[in-house]
DNA sequence: TAAACTTATAAAAAATTTATTAAAAATGCG
DNA sequence: CGCATTTTTAATAAATTTTTTATAAGTTTA
C-alpha cells in the first residue's frame, strides 16, 4: 500500500485531505511543522509528499529543497496564494506539482495517483534511488550498504547493518528480541537469542554517542527494542 | 540538447510554441496529424511531446495511449476546453501534465523544463551511455576495450573487462555474486558462483595497488562487492 | 532492600565467507 | 587438429563475522 505524507500545519485540511486519500487506500501521516515533516519525509518510509508553502519553522520551499537533495519521491506543493505558486515554478525546487488551495479533494486524489502511476512507471522495478534512510544524525544507504553517523562513515557487518535498517525503517515499534531473530535470521528462534542483544550492542557502539543513554536504539525492559525517531 | 516534438494542427499556434522553446534552446519538430505524430513520436528521437487534443485523423487520446505503450517519455496534452482536460485527467491516460489554451509561453516553457529535469532526475540520462569511464587513476574505454591503470594500459580478458566495467558503471551499490553472475554470464546461477570470486581477485590482481586492501573494489563481507566512487 | 529477572559487556570459540593457488576443462584461432 | 589462452573447478589458507558463554550491571517486584 502507498504512503502519503502531508505536511501542512492546517489540522482542519490535513485532515480532510487525509480522510479523501485514505477513501482511495492510500496510507496517510501528517506533520504539522516543516522540521518534523522533514525529518519523517526523509525517514524513507513515503512515497509521496503532500507539502504546504507555508508553515511554522522551515518553509515549504526549503523543506521541498531539502528533501530532494537526498530523496526523487513525488511533491505536491500546496499553496493559498496563486502568485507564490507561479514564483515557485520558476524556482525550480523540484517539486513535481502545485495546487492553489482551494481544491476539490477529488481533484488532489487524482493528481496523487497519477504521480504514484508516473513514479512507478519511470522508476519501475528498477534501482529505486529511493534508499537512503536518515533520521536525525544517522543515515543509512540501503544499496551501498553504507551507514554515517553526523557524517562520518561506520564499518558495519551484515546481520548488524540489517538489524539496524530493519528498526529505522520501523521506528517507534517495539519488537522482540524473538521477533526480530525471526525478522533477520529467516527462522524460528528455538531458545537462543542472546545474538540478538549482542548485536544491538555492536550497532549501539557505532551508532551512539552514549551506550548507556541511546539515542536511537531504546531498551523497553522486559519487551524488546525500539528505534526511536 | 533535448528535442521536443509538438503535435498540433493550428499551424500558427504551434509556430509560436516553436519560437518560444527555440529560445530555450530546444530543438523542435512539428507534426499536424495525429497519425503523423503518433509514429514521430515513436522514432525515439524526441525527449518531449507536446500533444494537441483535438486533431485531425487520429485524436490525441488515442496518440497518447499509444505512445504510452511503447515509450516513457514525458506527454504534455494541450486543450482549448477547460472540460476536456478534467475528464482526461480522470482517464488516466499517463499524459505528464495538463494545459489549458490560451496559456502564456512562458509557463509552457516553464513545465516542459521542469518535465525535462524530472524525467531526467528519474531515469537518469546521466553518464551511463559514455563511452570511457574514468575513476580516479582509471580508465576504461568502452568501444576500444581498454583499460588503462595510471595511464598504462592493463590486458583484460572478456570476462574481467565486462565485471569490472559493470562494477564501474553502477558504482557504491552493492551486488551479490550471485547477482554479478547473472548480470555477465547471462544466467542464473545453479549452484556454483566461485568464478565470480575468481574472476575478482584477478581483476584486482590488475587495478589495485595493493589487493589487501582495494582501492576500487570493495569486498562486502558476507554480501557482495562495491566499487568504491 | 533483597530476590528474581532482564539486559549489557567482554572475550573466546565456532562458523562462515572470501582469497589464493593450481590444475582441469573449455574455448578460440590459425 | 593442435596450440595458446581463457574460464571454471576444486582444495586449502586466511580473514572476518557470528555465536556462545560467563559475568557484571541494571530493573522490577514483593
Amino acid at each position: 500500500m502507498s504512503k502519503i505524507l502531508i505536511i501542512e500545519d492546517e489540522e482542519a485540511i490535513a485532515d480532510l485531505e487525509k480522510d479523501y486519500l485514505e477513501l482511495s487506500d492510500f496510507e496517510v501521516a501528517i506533520e504539522n511543522t516543516g522540521d518534523k515533516g522533514l525529518e519523517t519525509a526523509l525517514s524513507g518510509k513515503f512515497d509521496l509528499v503532500i507539502l504546504d508553502l507555508m508553515l511554522p519553522g522551515m518553509d515549504g520551499f526549503e523543506v521541498c529543497k531539502k528533501i530532494r537533495e537526498e530523496k526523487n519521491i513525488p511533491i505536491i506543493m500546496v499553496s493559498a496564494k496563486k502568485d507564490d505558486i507561479d514564483k515557485i515554478r520558476g524556482l525550480g525546487l523540484g517539486a513535481d506539482d502545485y495546487m492553489t488551495k482551494p481544491f476539490s479533494p477529488s481533484e488532489l486524489v487524482a493528481r496523487v495517483k497519477a504521480h504514484m502511476a508516473r513514479y512507478d512507471r519511470l522508476v519501475g522495478s528498477s534501482q529505486k534511488m529511493n534508499d537512503i534512510i536518515e533520521i536525525r544524525g544517522l543515515k543509512i544507504d540501503k544499496t551501498a550498504r553504507r551507514v554515517y553517523v553526523n557524517g562520518e562513515e561506520k564499518i558495519f557487518t551484515t546481520k548488524e547493518f540489517d538489524l539496524l535498517t530493519f528498526l529505522a525503517e520501523n521506528p517507534n515499534h517495539v519488537y522482540s528480541k524473538e521477533e526480530l531473530f525471526r525478522e533477520i535470521w529467516d527462522m524460528d528462534s528455538i531458545g537462543d537469542i542472546a545474538t540478538v542483544t549482542v548485536h544491538i550492542k555492536k550497532i549501539r557502539e557505532k551508532i551512539e554517542f552514549n551506550t548507556a543513554k541511546p539515542q536511537y536504539i531504546e531498551t523497553i525492559w522486559g519487551v524488546g527494542y525500539r528505534f526511536k525517531i
